[in-house]
DNA sequence: GATGAATGAGAATTCATTCAT
DNA sequence: AATGAATGAATTCTCATTCAT
């Protein structure tokens, strides 16, 4: 068993072993999000890194650690943009920019949304907990501002957490359906998604 | 070497090799859907078949084929529902009752649906061809009927196909991300998704 | 993961099955008591079984496996001599029938006796239970019975469970240690042996 | 390419080094007894030794040599007491003391005890040139005192070399087999084990 | 001297598929 | 039709050893 830097501490100390796990990290966000969990080897992983394989499993322990390293560092970025809604605002603004930039994260970071999609999608075997914890809490207190501005009359009558689900399902559809959307449209076509969702959800926002 | 009954021809031909076939059929969805097409593996199959693997693939020459043989079965049924657009019917109530009907479909069949999911997520390896053929026509239809309505004044202005993506992405949300879903919400909620996505969908689409 | 058989019962219904199980253990023992556990692979079973490596994990699950089939197989057979013991024999000559009997076992089960030998110098990591339990009681019943015979004066007073543990370790000395018997020696002498051993315990527990 | 100190010359040169070897050949000793010589790991010696594991190949250079090193640096200590038998001394008393040193070393030296069964199971594949001659020749000597012994009648008539294998089997057995012995006792028990070979060998070889 | 980094050669195990009956 | 048996090609992971600094 060698010492895996990575196991000395939660982060890697040196400049090159954060370099490595950032390559690392990218190579195998790649791999998990084009291949699954099941269908990603270490060998593709290690290829696209341009690493051995046993130099791979130097900076990670094994296969499940990679998945679940890169998991939990996203989570956070992931999530972060409901963080960002801010109760000063206009509430049918607000909502729309959250809209817009889901949208947008959906066009800059589609393999991090399909990677989510894909742990999902098999039950969340791994993210489960946190999704019964901080993202249940989020969702509350989101919902919980929704509910406090529809009370204030200056947002339409929706439930709060299926708006989100709304919001969710059809930003991040544009990253993990992109293959069939890209079938029928014959291309992407993000700005009609934005300017389509802006109205879907104005119409429904506003009193 | 024995041939596959299903080899010699394209559909099987006893009663008994039928029934056969179903069990084969059901199993593997139930597994592909779980597991992803890599995750999922003959031995599961079989043994959710009751059967055992060389009986297997007796009956499909290979997992592929049964992977293949799943989708292409499947793929009229998830499709129908669009095929039942009325177009002498009301464009709001007809297309509403299109997104019911969608819902209660991930409600009733969410293995069907994750399956679809997990096939695009990966590209689209098998189905693509008729993602860009088959759906790809259905949609030009749908969205020209759509086009139609507005044009006479029946239907708010919305981009016809990014229409129907928002009614796939929000009602098979309930199917594919089920378990966060249940996550926030603590329990499943059709009713409540019932009743919101009525509420998205004819404040979008009523003139 | 592919059935094994092995697994499905507890022990092998067919006779080609049994046949299989017995090559296994066979080769397995050979190769364990020459290697050790941590020394052994199933490459070197497998050919010594004259098997794949793939068959032999049909037939059994692992590695692991395979040991301990091994062991908890022998484990009766190791101990049955001392079972043996009758209450109605005479004293001396019933311990030293034992004694003879084990040093057979030493010179026609010497890889019994090595396999046997490296678990518990590596601290028994798989028969401790067994040995808290199980040879626990028969020593203590022996003792018991021993004890018996030195209160009736029939038998000189010696610690019964030391008296045991010289019987152990001298007659398994000439297979555990045989290499270095035969460096000193030029050769094996299980004759010397069994006159040396039959002197030494005659000695000993004669009143 | 740095050579490594023990490769230039036999012995190490400076304070500092010798005592890193010190360092080195304790923890091997430690890690080998403990889980032979295929179980044992460069990591865990090194992480028991305090150090990298190059570093460890900087002073031996290679797992075999530690594991050599080890042996030959054990070897004579462990025969010593053999050596310390004294022609001028009372027979059955020397031989008695003989017993006793080497159950004290059976308590004392567990690790060196298991050192050398360990490798002696497994065929002495390293050590046996030095029991075919040096421990041979040490066993003829000691042999041919007691025959001298008994000739005088000063000693009860055994054969000389098979008391020895009596002597090693029972004393080092308390080392090899503690596991065991623990196991049957509840504890360990070298007191009464001193008492019960005391006896087990006067009556053996009081004339 | 010392160590972080790297790797080739295994080793256990999995799995789709084939064979023989 | 059905199945027990068998296997080659991966796939994950380990480990002694080497490299570079």
């Amino acid at each position: 068993m060698n010492k895996s830097p990575a196991q000395d501490s939660g982060t890697p100390r040196t400049r090159i072993q954060r370099a490595k796990n950032e390559v690392i990290l990218e190579a195998a966000l790649t791999v998990f999000a084009r291949e699954g969990f099941r269908g990603a080897t270490l060998d593709r992983i290690a290829a696209e890194a341009g690493l051995s394989k046993p130099n791979l499993l130097y900076y990670f322990p094994s296969k499940d650690a990679i998945y679940e390293a890169l998991l939990q560092g996203l989570l956070t970025t992931w999530l972060d943009p409901l963080r960002a809604l801010d109760p000063q605002g206009d509430p049918v603004e607000e909502i729309l920019a959250y809209v817009r930039r889901k949208l947008e994260m959906a066009r800059d970071y589609p393999r991090e949304s399909r990677l989510f999609a894909g742990e999902i999608l098999r039950g969340a075997p791994l993210i489960r907990p946190v999704l019964e914890t901080e993202l249940r809490r989020m969702v509350d207190d989101s919902a919980a501002l929704i509910a406090r501005w529809q009370g204030e009359g200056r947002l339409a009558e929706v439930d709060p957490r299926h708006l989100l689900f709304s919001i969710w399902a059809q930003t991040q559809h544009y990253a993990d359906f992109a293959t069939q959307v890209q079938s029928v449209l014959g291309q992407d076509d993000f700005d009609g998604a934005a300017a389509h969702l802006d109205r879907v959800f104005r119409r429904l926002l506003t009193p």
